[in-house]
DNA sequence: ACAAAAGTGTTAGTACTACACCCATGA
DNA sequence: TCATGGGTGTAGTACTAACACTTTTGT
């Protein structure tokens, strides 16, 4: 490795904590308090502390702002940030990750509540974010497309029972399209630990009873469920 | 974000440059030349420069190691390293890559050629890294072993103009597992944007002449090429 | 009884596997 | 002519898509 040119920089983790919420796709965005981007929205994050890595960093802060463990959600890297620009301040390298939090993120928003809000993920797109937030939110949504397509990730959108038309409207919520719902039934529930039953049924979406299943260990696909029409 | 307790770390890329030599999977290493972990096997990396990006940074090292441009290998992050203990000079924050390169990276290694060295990624793993060099490597592996299924990496690792048995070798040695040649043959050329034909052909792995293909612009794959026997 | 949602049956199409077989070259 | 690897044919199996249909509740 190289030695004394190199300069020692700051090192942040954001979030882009995303849920399904009423029918809706939405990211959780912070109002900014303070210089710079006073006033605009941005992704929840913070500086590195001394003595935890970026993973933990990224998973205090998630508590912070949902009361949500790093462990009941689904809290994965997304990529590296590291433009010299990025921050007006000083150079600051930005780990992102994707969190994906089941709906009612028990206590919505800890601490500073005031600032923070739910937006439809398509209307954050469309706002003007702080920094680079704008890209890495662009980003974090397709990396979270691809894991519902190749991993089991769906299920972290779910509380903790729930039915697989439940699982399957995240599906159609996060890609924007529309599944059979008998074809995707027999799909979910014939791969081997994706799905465990827990033997009780609901009826809390109307029509006859469903079946109620839980989270398996499985984490990853051997073959995805197929988005409609990629490029 | 917050501000004051953050301390300032350093930043750097390390590189995971993978290739495939003599029927072998393998990767280059460098011998450390000085403490810590003097004279141990060790990934090439550095840090992060004034007004670059990481991802320049991991660039750059790859054309020191390798003479090779970033975009004449797949060149992608991993993940990144930040345990505070792993570097026990200071604080270290480290982004690992993986670049897939063609076997004979022309040039075989550029400036200190003297230590570095190309070694099988299996006794890579068997031997005695420095850092965490050996989890960065693990990690990279299995990454590489996943963008062969899902993505359109493996032309990465041929050169410039190569036969479907070529492609086919490289899945083969990557994922340590026979694949039939007649399948195989059948399904990379039926998807499209993978190769693009280039009507020559060539005798140079013997028997029948081969039709010789150039990588097309395609990078993902809408239904894997299926490893054998999944977990 | 009716509406609504869950879940199953069915059929046609498509993709994968295994393996036989033919093709085009160098020696 | 033979060996070598390239590439195609084919039959059986498995998965998928589309959609009809039955089941079980609430009202």
């Amino acid at each position: 490795m190289g030695e004394e040119t190199a300069p020692a920089v700051f090192v942040a983790a954001d979030i882009v904590i995303l849920t399904i919420r009423r029918g809706d796709f939405e990211v959780l965005l912070v109002r900014r308090g303070k210089p710079p981007f006073k006033g605009e929205l941005a992704l929840p994050g913070g500086f590195l502390e001394p003595g935890e890595t970026v993973d933990q960093a990224a998973g205090r802060e998630l508590r912070e702002e949902t009361a949500l463990w790093a462990k009941d959600a689904r809290l994965e890297q997304v990529g590296v940030y590291s433009d010299p620009d990025r921050d007006p301040r000083q150079r600051v390298v930005s780990v992102a990750y994707a969190a994906m939090v089941p709906d009612p993120p028990e206590a919505a928003a800890g601490g500073d509540a005031a600032d923070t809000q739910w937006i439809s993920v398509e209307r954050a797109l469309n706002e003007p974010l702080a920094f680079d937030h704008r890209r890495i939110l662009t980003d974090a949504v397709e990396h979270a497309r691809r894991q519902l397509e190749y991993t089991t990730a769906a299920t972290a959108f779910c509380r903790e029972e729930f039915t697989v038309a439940e699982l399957r409207r995240v599906y159609e919520i996060v890609w924007q399209t529309k599944l059979d719902p008998g074809n995707f039934h027999r799909k979910v529930t014939r791969i081997e630990g994706f799905l465990e039953p827990t033997g009780e049924t609901t009826t809390r979406d109307g029509g006859r009873p469903a079946g109620l299943y839980r989270a398996g260990t499985r984490r990853w696909l051997q073959l995805p469920l197929s988005r409609p029409d990629r490029s």
